[in-house]
DNA sequence: ACTTTTTTGTAGTGATAACTTCAAAAAGTC
DNA sequence: GACTTTTTGAAGTTATCACTACAAAAAAGT
């Protein structure tokens, strides 16, 4: 009952998705948005109830959809190295598609802001951690599966694919070429695994220069 | 002559450039800048112009300052793996640091936007194209001298680790500890290096799935 | 046709953004 | 001490921000 909606939700949240992606959610004001839906900024704020909101159901929405190459390396049976190639090169496919936004959605509309001085970055700090959780799974799998020697443990080169996803993301902001970006992902995943030869197996070393920051926030170990 | 300036135009960008790397250009406010050097907005128009422009000196000054780590890798005569591997820890000890804001100024205060999209992205293109050329000559510095086979070309590699830089700066605000840091830097260094064993040297396969963005933008190859 | 329910468009709210105006203040020079 | 030069502080300007008030519009139920 009721005068129905212009526009469905469904559709409203992805084109605000897109919008945050390829702006930013701090760039991208509330008449950007209703103006991308032809829409008032009344009917905006009667469904979605905030910009804030709107944008939490539009990362929700992000995450339900277009991180599937980790459910992609999850089903199939490989070993690390090709399992870990395979989900690096979907994801940058997907980063480079011509289809959607260039980068990853979370950390373009998030920025590089830390979740205390965003209201963003607070938003998209679940979606990250869930990603380098259901990574390490795949590496203890894949590892225990082939017997594979790892060149570190799986909940560390979690954090070093983490941090390679969002590289990838900047790279193709840069506008680095698919071509290359595929290459990356193949150095990138030779790296977890052990290499046979008389070289040292898993460097474990530690202290740098200078004092550091120590650090509090932590995904669970695995 | 005239009238001194209650704070000096050094220590002025310096406090500036603080400010940016901690809260990123965008929500840093004229105000913020203003009331963190302790002087009115007409002072920071009549010493720098815009907030722009003060942006960009605080960025040349963080370039000329915070990235003496390529220039300590270039200075030794190591080989490929230790030197980027140095340079990577290096790098993550300054992000790092608790006597600077957490991460990579550059891309903290420039966010994850895209040139096209924000000031401040603009401003630090010339920043981030820099270092890239500058570690691809290094490893080819490197490789020449030692006679090392990488496992891909300089100019390759070297948007391999800038992807890996920015990458530990993100680490570094999600609040990964040191330790974990500098295992990344490890693993991420013996990726640049070939292996000697049966395995493929340098992989050069290609195409993933999808129609992907074909890019133009690039720096010149090694 | 009348009521009920929800959405819509229009107009406006106070807050904050970058930036400016201008006269007083603080120095050197004669 | 008067003149010149530059910086400073306080107040103000215009634009845009997220968000809201409210009545007309568009459907369903009776």
């Amino acid at each position: 009952m009721g005068r129905p909606r212009k526009v469905p939700e469904e559709e409203a949240i992805d084109r605000a998705l897109r919008l945050f992606w390829k702006q930013g959610y701090d760039r991208t004001s509330v008449a950007d948005l209703s103006s991308a839906l032809g829409v008032g900024p009344s009917s905006l704020y009667n469904a979605f109830g905030s910009k804030q909101n709107l944008f939490r159901r539009a990362i929700e929405h992000y995450a339900s959809t277009y991180t599937s190459f980790i459910d992609h390396a999850l089903e199939g049976d490989l070993d690390v190295e090709p399992a870990i190639r395979g989900l690096l090169r979907e994801a940058a496919a997907v980063y480079a598609s011509p289809d959607s936004p260039p980068g990853c959605a979370v950390m373009q509309s998030a920025g590089a802001a830390s979740p205390g001085d965003s209201e963003a970055a607070a938003i998209t700090l679940e979606v990250k951690a869930e990603v380098e959780r259901q990574i390490a799974v795949l590496i203890e799998k894949a590892s225990r599966n082939h017997g594979t020697r790892l060149s570190a443990s799986p909940r560390l080169l979690a954090k070093y694919l983490n941090g390679t996803l969002r590289g990838l993301s900047q790279l193709v902001i840069d506008g680095v070429a698919v071509s290359d970006l595929m290459q990356i992902c193949d150095v990138a995943s030779a790296a977890c695994v052990a290499v046979d030869g008389p070289t040292d197996p898993a460097p474990t070393s530690s202290s740098s220069e200078g004092a550091m920051r120590e650090t509090v926030q932590e995904v669970e170990d695995t």
